[in-house]
DNA sequence: CCTACCGATCGGTAGG
DNA sequence: CCTACCGATCGGTAGG
């Protein structure tokens, strides 16, 4: 793809002036959801004004998807599809728990967005549907795994087990960032999936 | 205390068109969370000019807090203190979960809001802040109550299943407002009730 | 509770 | 990628 062809200066400038653009608005999508930040507060983190950014991304609704698109590549970096490897998989839940915990800007990013993007007429109302769709498919399949492994206790149903797997951990971020959570987001993740396997977690 | 005193004809009519001005905003901010919602969107649906709102409450901040008021009485009327209750507290978060498949707009206001005021900088930030620890603490003693009675399975801790079934809670009604959650709600919560309970809910 | 208005801010465009 | 600008919309106020 015309990713991997080898660029000139000038269009070298212009993927490094993309990144921090995509940057900036991400730290500033997470602090105040898509609706509220301005192209004008998302230029002054990128130290430019809000045409430059403009002159980058035509619209901000495309900016907005470029910061998803983003996020989805490194997503896809650091948990290589994943849902054939049953218990492994849900043993990468919990370390991804842990790892979100690190990453407070991105959590909240996903956290404001999902919930502002419930409403049909979001800009990215399509693209969270079809990132839960294929999450819960994930899940479930990492279930369905584990259980023809063995590695299931009696009655923990993928279908049940997986939704309520991905609500426990998208209703953890919520308390985690209100800071009322008393436990670690990895810990009520990892005791949750020691009720449901065969064989517990460390 | 002065809502049980007599109103005039004049009172009234105020009383009136303050719920009506609150129903409006309850529906507004519960499309487009409390950012993108106008003072003249909320007036429109409520037959009136923006002004006209500002009124009956002085600023947007003011009317938000009379929604989350509004709510917290109904929630109040609905559901009486019942911490002390064990496990029949429990089985009515259950109810609760039922009841709100048929409460989209309100369900909906609180998963924009909840997110939303995760911002330290949020109007809405220290209600939520509030109401997170009133419910850990309620659904802890919940816990707590229903162990000390031999209800709960051995390994279920009341710190742990508490945030874990508020997290669950608050998962479960994202999915379910995206129209991804491929179950109801209210049949998720009582199967996770049911791993931690000696006696099955109906 | 309305009309009329305020300054501030929004996303986006023209032209360079 | 900037300056300068556009029409639209925002929360709130004056005055009745």
């Amino acid at each position: 793809m015309s990713d991997s062809a080898p660029l000139d200066g000038r269009q070298q400038r212009g993927r490094d002036t993309r990144a921090l653009i995509v940057d900036a608005a991400m730290a500033q999508f997470a602090e105040s959801g898509y609706r509220a930040s301005s192209l004008r507060d998302i230029a002054a983190r990128a130290g430019m004004t809000h045409p430059g950014v403009l002159y980058h991304f035509p619209t901000k609704e495309a900016l907005l998807m470029a910061v998803l698109q983003r996020r989805d590549d490194e997503g896809k970096k650091r948990h290589p599809v994943l849902g054939h490897l049953g218990r492994e998989a849900l043993a990468g839940m919990a370390r991804a728990a842990a790892h979100n915990e690190t990453q407070g800007a991105m959590v909240e990013l996903y956290a404001v967005l999902s919930a502002e993007a419930t409403g049909r007429d979001h800009p990215a109302h399509d693209y969270f549907v079809a990132r839960y769709e294929s999450l819960l498919a994930t899940v479930t399949e990492a279930y369905t795994v584990a259980r023809d492994a063995g590695g299931l206790r009696d009655g923990v149903e993928p279908d049940v087990a997986a939704p309520q797997l991905i609500a426990l951990m998208d209703g953890l971020q919520v308390q985690w960032l209100m800071g009322t959570l008393p436990r670690s987001m990895a810990r009520i993740v990892a005791d949750h999936l020691n009720t449901q396997l065969v064989e517990p977690l460390p």
